[in-house]
DNA sequence: CGCAGACTTGAAAATACTCAATAAATGTGG
DNA sequence: CCACATTTATTGAGTATTTTCAAGTCTGCG
């Protein structure tokens, strides 16, 4: 549960209590291998999870094959909030790598809202932040060529490892390999290799044995107009400051 | 605020006293022109708003002038509910058409939520619902072309009239030119037209002056895949019924 | 009518895709 | 440790899609 409070603390503070509802809930460490379907899109969730180790994708596939990534979810990330709403999922979460996650039942999660509704709105506010991710997406996938699709990604998926682990690489691993890559860009896997090659020589990352690095972080921002603004919610929440005086 | 409450009545039931605390809601009425920009991606935004009349859309703006809009909002559409959680906006909002909107001081709507504490759940299911448009947009600019593309958000723009306002017409007036359908669709305005042209040469939708008209629904839904699924939340939330077994 | 703005059409260029062949890395069994 | 199979990545050539630029056309309107 730890990873989920330090989530929820980046969007404000968490009362002691607060904290000790969630200290109080019991997940159950589970784990997967890589390629094992999560989620699929058609069952209900009934479980809310949180990664812990490894990486894992949101995914979408079309009736003729084709394969869309929506997002991609790395350690701390929490996962299928939605449960709490009772949407259903439109899509499927896979294990990118062999996984490990804190899973909980979603009954316990609506019984901590009941308990703890303040937490509603800090739950509220991680949506928004998925949604800045998903428009910024959006953005890369319709106004951004190849080579900028590439390196925008590249440099997101760092700023965000970092975020969660300062001390994160800012090397891609196989992870990350030419398909999923594609995937992710709405590209060919043939293309991104092109780009990926064409990036390499031109020094702004390096390549090695298929593991991407970024070489230089600076020059690669500038090139695709990369601005990590919307990973970092600057007005954090206030919300037992405002129990105080509103209740009155 | 009638508009609201309908909205969240979607995702589940409303008891008396939260109705009875969003009718005690003083929103103002105001009226935009077409052009105009009721929020910049700089500012904070202090106020909560739901559109009555006319359309506006999200969008951002690149350095080099490009654009991409991240989503269009409708009659019965509420907007900046992140002003709830503090977030800041990473992109502008802007009139499509002339507006006409009912707009709240954010503060009052946290008051609200402090008060209504279960109301965040709401929230949190209209908030899951942008969410799915987002990842519909994103599948749509990722994994279909460019004639697919203008088919299914046709398509899905047309029964989210129909959601709001069950006899709205098939028809999409003049609000979506050429210019604001490419900047949608990441395809370039020219590319719209002749994407356009040839579904009208097929006879899936009738162009007249301009004017767009879903001629055939069914075929249309086969030819781009479109299945508005997620636009149809099955599961209501339920949370009064929650309320009284877990508080026990 | 004549103008302004938006739409359409054509031709050339850029971008990305497919297919097929090669190369590199990984894994397996001897 | 090496041969071999398997998977993944790269490269080349041809094709498809989309963009750009530029010249027309239509529409609404004073």
């Amino acid at each position: 549960m730890q990873a989920l409070i330090d989530r929820l603390k980046r969007f404000g503070p968490l009362s002691r209590d607060q904290i000790t509802a969630m200290e109080a809930m019991n997940p159950r460490r589970r784990t997967h291998e890589r390629g094992a379907v999560l989620r699929r899109s058609d069952e209900a969730s009934g479980h809310v999870f949180c990664l812990v180790e490894g990486w894992a994708i949101r995914c979408r596939l079309l009736p003729d094959g084709q394969r869309q990534i929506l997002a991609i979810l790395i350690p701390g990330d929490v996962c299928d909030l939605q449960a709490l709403v009772g949407a259903d999922q439109d899509h499927h979460i896979i294990a990118l790598t062999d996984l490990t996650v804190n899973e909980c039942p979603a009954s316990e999660f609506e019984a901590l809202l009941v308990k703890q509704p303040d937490l509603a709105r800090l739950f509220l506010a991680a949506k928004v932040e998925d949604e800045a991710l998903l428009r910024e997406h959006v953005v890369r996938l319709g106004r951004r060529k190849a080579r900028e699709r590439v390196l925008h990604l590249l440099l997101e998926i760092c700023e965000r490892q970092r975020l969660a682990d300062t001390d994160a690489p800012r090397r891609l691993a196989y992870t990350l390999n030419r398909e999923t890559l594609a995937d992710l860009l709405g590209l060919s896997p043939v293309h991104v290799s092109r780009s990926l090659a064409a990036l390499n020589r031109a020094g702004v990352i390096a390549i090695d044995r298929g593991c991407i690095e970024l070489a230089d972080i600076d020059q690669a921002a500038s090139q695709c107009g990369y601005d990590g603004a919307y990973l970092r919610p600057r007005a954090p929440l206030q919300s037992p400051q405002l129990q105080n005086t509103a209740q009155a």
